[in-house]
RNA sequence: AGGACUAUAGCUCAGUUGGUUAGAGCGCUACCUUGACAUGGUAGAGGUCGGCAGUUCGAAUCUGCCUAGUCCUACCA
């Protein structure tokens, strides 16, 4: 073995093996434990938030496989519709300066195999570094055959089943993309916008109730009024209530409009008075539908002015009655330029009344970046709040889990007020939408023309065109559970390892994904019993990994970590090309120079997989958001390296020695039956806590014992009965055992976290533990052994470190060599103090570095000392020649006051007699307990004092 | 506006049903190349647990209010 820990030396190719060996597939044996990778872009890169939660997956499930479970991790990608596309049109306007129009979708969409070929792979690769034991052989990818033909399936019995329909409706529309998006995909953003007071002329001699012959409307997009249909106001307001049945003249286009009376306008809000255009404002919408206005789109689909608005009844069918003009001044005019050029037609007309500044939030699409445009288009729906209704029960009755479980709250409050959902989209990279019109727009749904004509007993050389559009990527991603296990056909994998166990992801995407995924789950898929499956048990929530300050990563930020750079190190150049090359915003790139030039000064050092993975475990607190710490990450590494020096000291000790394997005496020292002891409830307490999904428990446990327990002091108490000359064979072979066996059960209990490390030293010692097997990965978990907790070597050991931790005490305070062997007495022992010296005192001699060791008897002349005390035994350094007088005093006078000030804390709760007459005898007990023993210690330490004071 | 979460050492985080001398890593101070490990060892320093009230014999822990931050939902004429 290497002196120094080398992960790059060991990773690589223990995953090439376990891979190769197909360690990773389901053993077909025991109960069975599965789970899906939540599907990446299958053309992106894994990112710190897909390392945390791959970590904690992998984590799951080798700690599963080991439990002897038949355990599948299920992987695979998906397509990501609007990303891919967007990604691959820059690409092909880059490079030959087209557009995909000018490729036409099939030459298109084949571009963009060509890209997924091209980079697909990075995904994969990225995964194998970070150690994932998933099931490679099964991998799908939403937009494989088998995949294409579950989304049609899906997509058919959902319509078949009244779920999906299709309807002219008030979307979410991407003006940039030119797209519908689903209301998720819309992120709101808080600006300080503008609220206009325009002047509408009432017509007909009309006046409100103040005897003005117009009314006054605010708007935040004077741009629509083109569209205005109506203006609504309250049925009991006072002011206006002569003039509802009559109308306004419309200024800029001079048509005339209804005023009516609905609950929709507030009174106090405003003026009172609001237009209303039904195609452009979702609230307005509503009102249209509900008062039966007419809809004019004066949009196209570039957010531009039409030349001509588009009519249309409250019920979607055409209106071709409504006079739907446009000046001409203003065709094809940018949304934002047409605002300005109307407000100032108003001002120059006297119309414009006031502008008033208005904070406000606006629609933005979270791929594009632009301002969302409720759009009047035909789309595809799927009636959420039918599908919805049984999650919630599901969620409700306790069938499906949420770690934490305050999520719970979120996902009940988003279900049960949930829209329908937008499932069309008009782009060319998805699945396309099974559905086919004849001449008339009639519609039918099949998988193919052939198909549809037979479904619907159609004449054969009926002419059907198919729907343009392609389903929502979330769409396939909702079948993600039992489509990559191959439904609709039914199988044993289906059968064995549907519903999965645990859904491990992030809060962001619970209502784009999970929530979709338990609706389609629910609907498609039934016991045998015809129960509505769930798609999994628990729903383990992990926050978000943000950057050391605590901001988001982000590629415009300029402060993502890629988790391969943390593993394999990455120099500053390297870093910053990786930062400020390729980006959308080039203007940033001076910032994030300098700060990454100052963060990262000298790049990033290589830390291994096991060292990113065991600090992303100890960070998994559930459902907290992480701030990233390189350092803590260098301390984890630094903990494999301490881990690998363990080991070598046990090979170095054991290798060619007889380690019990084959039988013989076997004596163990108190050491030996103490790490024994310890290890039994690690095993509890790690078991439990992987179990309870509280994997920084785990970690933490894990590495308070390893390196504070079994190298600390351990190692350290083996060395006396190794080398010593005079052990018997027997105590040397117990403890080269022990030292040995225990090392193999470390392996095993962190071998989920760190895999790789856990592997190496496993295959270098599994001969010396006397156990067998190919590969640390298929071994069984550890599982404690009650008999072995040994209470009193515990306390034994607890004594000895007593011992040894007051002579270091006494030399790091008195800054004595710790090249200096000292002597020492033991004064005021007990017969078990005694008992305990005369067993140890060979550890005791080594660990506290000791010359002599002197028992004193009652009545004993001590010489002059500094003191340290273990219960109430002294141990005793004689200061003669060593220690200085002030400096011993100055060590008292400091114990003297902590004792204090704790004896002052506890007599007062003691003294307090609703203390005493209410808590509970045992805490009362205890208290006393503690001031007893801090008073009589205290004592020691004044008399002390005063002893060498008089020197 | 409603809701959720967070606030503990200089930094990143633990703290299970109220009773601990409030812990860990990193950083800091002093000493130490002792035959696994300087990616190390030994010994230390450092916290009135965001603030104010309350419940209780007892609160980092339970309740209320306040402050700051993060997020979600809604509204915006």
């Amino acid at each position: 073995m290497d002196k120094t820990y080398q992960p790059a030396a060991i990773e690589t190719s223990w995953y090439k093996t376990w891979e190769d060996n197909n360690y990773f597939a389901p053993s077909g044996e025991g109960e069975a434990y599965s789970m899906v990778i939540p599907p990446p872009n299958v053309t992106g890169s894994l990112h710190m938030g897909h390392a945390f939660q791959h970590t904690i997956m992998d984590t799951l499930v080798r700690y599963q496989r080991m439990q002897g479970k038949n355990t599948l991790w299920q992987v695979g990608t998906d397509h990501a519709g609007i990303a891919t596309q967007m990604i691959v049109e820059r690409k092909l306007a880059n490079e030959s300066g087209q557009t995909r129009h000018d490729l036409g979708r099939e030459a298109f969409t084949d571009k963009i195999w060509e890209w997924k070929e091209e980079s697909g792979g990075n995904i994969t690769r990225q995964m194998r570094r970070l150690g994932n034991s998933v099931d490679w052989q099964n991998e799908r990818f939403t937009m494989d055959p088998e995949f294409q033909q579950s989304v049609e399936q899906a997509f058919i019995s959902l319509y078949d089943d009244g779920l999906i329909y299709r309807g002219k409706r008030l979307v979410n529309w991407d003006p940039k993309l030119h797209t519908a998006i689903s209301d998720l995909e819309v992120e709101s953003k808080e600006v300080k916008g503008k609220l206009w007071y325009l002047r509408y002329p009432l017509v007909d001699g009309a006046t409100t109730a103040a005897g003005d012959d117009y009314i006054v409307v605010a708007t935040t997009r004077p741009e629509t009024m083109f569209g205005d249909t109506a203006i609504v106001v309250n049925p009991e307001d006072p002011r206006f209530q002569s003039i509802v049945g009559k109308e306004v003249l419309l200024p800029l286009v001079g048509r005339r409009i209804p005023i009516i009376a609905d609950e929709h306008a507030d009174m106090e809000k405003g003026t009172g008075c609001v237009k209303i255009t039904p195609a452009h404002d979702f609230n307005d919408y509503e009102v249209g539908k509900r008062c039966q206005l007419p809809m004019i789109n004066v949009l196209t689909f570039n957010a531009e002015i039409r030349e001509q608005g588009q009519g249309f009844n409250s019920d979607g069918t055409v209106n071709t009655e409504i006079n739907c003009h446009i000046p001409s001044q203003y065709h094809n005019m940018e949304r934002f330029a047409a605002r300005r050029a109307i407000v100032a037609e108003f001002e120059s007309m006297g119309l414009l009344v006031k502008v008033e500044e208005n904070n406000m939030t606006i629609p933005y699409g979270d791929r594009g970046g632009v301002v969302i445009e409720p759009m009047l288009t035909d789309q595809w729906f799927a009636d959420a709040k039918t599908l919805a209704k049984p999650t919630i029960e599901a969620v409700e009755n306790g069938d499906i889990n949420f770690v934490p479980k305050q999520y719970e709250n979120m996902f009940f409050s988003w279900m049960r007020d949930i829209q329908d959902w937008c499932i069309s989209r008009q782009l060319w990279w998805g699945h396309r939408i099974p559905a086919f019109y004849d001449i008339q727009g009639k519609v039918y749904v099949a998988p193919t023309a052939e198909e549809a004509r037979i479904k619907y007993n159609l004449s054969a050389d009926l002419e059907l065109t198919q729907d343009n559009d392609v389903l929502d990527t979330w769409f396939s991603s909702g079948l993600w559970s039992f489509a990559t296990m191959g439904w609709p056909k039914q199988s044993d994998r289906l059968e064995t390892f549907h519903p999965t166990d645990t859904l491990v992801t992030g809060f962001d995407i619970i209502f784009f994904w999970v929530a979709r995924m338990m609706m389609m789950s629910m609907h498609l898929c039934k016991d045998k019993d015809n129960k509505p499956q769930i798609p999994f048990k628990t729903i383990y929530m992990t926050g978000l990994v943000r950057d050391e300050s605590g901001e988001k990563m982000s590629k415009t930020k300029g402060n993502v970590l890629d988790p391969l750079d943390m593993i394999d190190g990455i120099s500053l150049e390297d870093l910053l090309e990786k930062r400020t090359g390729n980006m959308m915003q080039p203007q940033m790139a001076a910032k994030i120079r300098k700060r990454t030039e100052k963060e990262y000064a000298d790049g990033i050092p290589a830390h291994g997989t096991d060292a990113l993975r065991f600090t992303l475990a100890a960070l998994a607190s559930t459902g907290r958001d992480i701030n990233w710490d390189m350092k803590r990450l260098e301390g984890y590494r630094n903990f494999c390296n301490k881990i690998w020096n363990a080991a070598r000291y046990v090979e170095m000790n054991a290798q060619g020695e007889d380690c019990g394997q084959n039988g013989g005496d076997i004596e163990l020292s108190l050491a030996d039956r103490w790490i024994v002891s310890k290890l039994q409830q690690i095993e509890i307490d790690v078991t439990r806590n992987i179990e309870e999904y509280r994997l920084d428990l785990a970690a933490q446990t894990l590495y308070d014992f390893i390196w504070n327990e079994y190298c600390g002091w351990y190692l350290e108490l083996s060395k006396p009965v190794l080398w010593n000359e005079e052990a018997s064979d027997a105590q040397k072979r117990g403890t080269r055992q022990t030292l040995v066996r225990v090392l193999e059960v470390i392996m095993r209990l962190t071998h989920p976290i760190m895999p790789f490390l856990t592997e190496e030293i496993w295959q270098s010692i599994k001969q010396l533990a006397g156990v067998s097997g190919d590969s640390i990965m298929l071994q069984s978990y550890p599982k404690a052994d009650h008999s072995k907790i040994d209470t009193a070597a515990e306390a034994d050991i607890e004594w000895l470190k007593g011992v040894i931790t007051g002579v270091r005490n006494i030399r790091g305070e008195m800054g004595i060599s710790p090249a200096k062997e000292l002597s020492i007495l033991i004064n005021n022992g007990s017969a078990s103090d005694q008992q305990r010296l005369q067993d140890n005192r060979n550890f005791l001699m080594k660990l506290a570095s000791l010359e002599q060791i002197t028992w004193l008897n009652p009545g004993d002349e001590a010489p002059m000392s500094a003191t340290q005390l273990v219960g109430k035994m002294e141990v005793l350094v004689p200061m003669a020649g060593l220690i200085d007088k002030d400096a011993e005093l100055a060590r008292l006078s400091k114990e003297i006051e902590k004792l204090n000030k704790e004896v002052g804390r506890i007599e007062g709760k003691l003294n307090n007699q609703k203390f005493v007459a209410n808590a509970p005898e045992a805490v009362v007990a205890k208290e006393r307990d503690k001031i007893a023993q801090f008073k009589a210690a205290q004592l020691k330490f004044i008399e002390q004092h005063e002893k060498i004071a008089a020197l």
